[in-house]
DNA sequence: AGACTGATATTCT
DNA sequence: GAATATCAGTCTA
């Protein structure tokens, strides 16, 4: 099977299909496709997009130690630690630099005796619901902030042909709080949080 | 159920 | 010094 990854210029590359393009064009695509570190991990149920122009990004201010993988080439990792103790993992992503999909929850497939191992919990609904507790299952942390997303020790294959997505307002913002860049795959069980009714 | 708190890296004022 | 793309625990109801 050929690289989701942008490593050329060439538009017929998978990679520059996917990840070359609006953030949030990028986080409906990854609904539904399957992550896994080491070979652990699941089906992509939740994503948020955030753009380089958009208050709430990370990258809003331009680049930093911290941010500077979303900088980079697309198709890599960004991770970085929030409000000091949990890592979050996105992918670097955009037609333009600075912008990148948060991945926020996954419905546990491969590995699941490990993750619990590392969440400390069985709980099967908490152990990838929310990015914090997705990172500390699949123990994604600081070494992995700029590998390429689809090389090891990622994958990240697509796995579903028809799906439905739901649409609402970003979590835990107070800047761009009314762009509705938050996606989910609806009806799902493992989302960190329902989405808000239309 | 919802509200509050503590842990504490990184950035910004 | 304050805010933040969080989570788990512990209160109050």
């Amino acid at each position: 099977m050929s690289s989701l990854l942008v490593h050329s210029s060439d538009p017929s590359e998978p990679g520059v299909k996917l990840f070359a393009r609006h953030p949030a064009d990028v986080a409906r695509a990854l609904i539904g496709m399957i992550v896994t570190v080491d070979g652990v991990g699941g089906r992509i149920v939740e994503t948020e997009a955030y753009h380089h122009e958009d208050p709430a990004s990370h990258a809003f201010n331009g680049p930093t130690p911290r941010n500077a993988a979303m900088f980079g080439p697309v198709g890599r990792a960004y991770v970085y630690r929030s409000y000091g103790l949990h890592w979050c993992l996105n992918v670097v992503c955009g037609d333009t630099p600075g912008s990148a999909v948060l991945i926020r929850a996954l419905e546990p497939m491969s590995g699941i005796e490990l993750m619990q191992d590392r969440r400390g919990t069985d709980m099967l609904r908490l152990l990838c619901a929310g990015p914090g507790r997705l990172c500390q299952a699949l123990a994604v942390s600081r070494e992995h902030d700029g590998l390429p997303i689809d090389q090891p020790p990622f994958t990240l294959q697509p796995a579903m042909q028809e799906r439905e997505i739901a649409v609402g307002p970003r979590i835990g913002l107070t800047k761009g709080v009314q762009t509705p860049w938050r996606y989910g795959l609806a009806g799902s069980k493992f989302l960190s949080r329902p989405f808000p009714k239309s």
